[in-house]
DNA sequence: TTCCTTGCAAACGATTTGCATTGGA
DNA sequence: TCCAATGCAAATCGTTTGCAAGGAA
């Protein structure tokens, strides 16, 4: 964990901006969580310590400086979660009912498909193709 | 288009609801506009007979009925446009710099690889799929 | 009549911001 | 010291809703 600490005062440093406790506490929150986490839910975790303004600006902060990624749900809450330099890169798989996350890392081998599908698609379209999101859309079993 | 307006009307009166003309001019509106449009963006089309709480409820209303589809944008905003059945299945080619996004039409062979890598990563979720949502992400000719 | 629909204004809720205060290098 | 960071309350803004009036079957 020391080194993630590390990790992040470095990104930090690199935009001008400090690693203070808060965002210690906020970055730790979310790795201990695992997926992408609401404000509202990260805030259960930390409320002794961050209020909830704070918590925004430090997601803010953090997300800015490629610590975190935010996406937003279709519930339109923003969950955050650590950006894939630390987590590996993953896809998502969304309920659609309850707009529950759930992390899905794919093979080497699906990537790979996925990369060639990502090629072929963009072939003809004149864009310079810089990655891409794949989210599966389901019910997850809670909700069936 | 009388076509389309036919079709409206049949999944409208599935649901028990009728195709008013504030949801006839919210339809045409959308079609008339090729791609995904914010609640505001066709406000400014449909303003002088559609106001703005009716057409947030003709949304709602068009998108239950599935003849809208609604994606969330990463600024958090929802974007409505006509659905695949009337538009055909598609992806999206989003410029990370100005926005633009241009659909992507994949080919049957292309459609079968992605559905079943679907299948394959969402395996042992205990997820029911229910669709998927790709969108590769580059910059366009402008942006270069 | 019986519902669905509309318009307006007010309510909501996630997120953001102004401002005075605190704190770390 | 100096400027970023914080805490609180108030403001934003897209979106939703209550309610009374209007409309189609």
């Amino acid at each position: 964990m020391q080194q993630l600490e590390q990790a992040v005062g470095q990104r930090l440093a690199a935009d001008g901006v400090r690693l203070t406790q808060g965002r210690r506490d906020t970055v730790e929150a979310l790795a201990r969580m695992h997926g992408p986490r609401t404000a509202a839910e990260i805030h259960d975790e930390v409320a002794s310590t961050v209020p909830l303004s704070s918590l925004y600006r430090s997601l803010s902060v953090l997300t800015d400086a490629n610590v975190l990624s935010a996406q937003h749900g279709s519930d339109g809450v923003i969950r955050f979660e650590l950006a894939e330099w630390f987590t590996g890169h993953h896809h998502h798989l969304v309920c659609t009912s309850c707009g529950t996350v759930v992390d899905v890392t794919p093979t080497i081998g699906q990537e790979k498909a996925m990369d060639d599908l990502v090629e072929e698609m963009a072939q003809d379209s004149g864009f310079t193709v810089t990655g891409h999101r794949f989210e599966i859309e389901g019910t997850c079993k809670k909700c069936r």
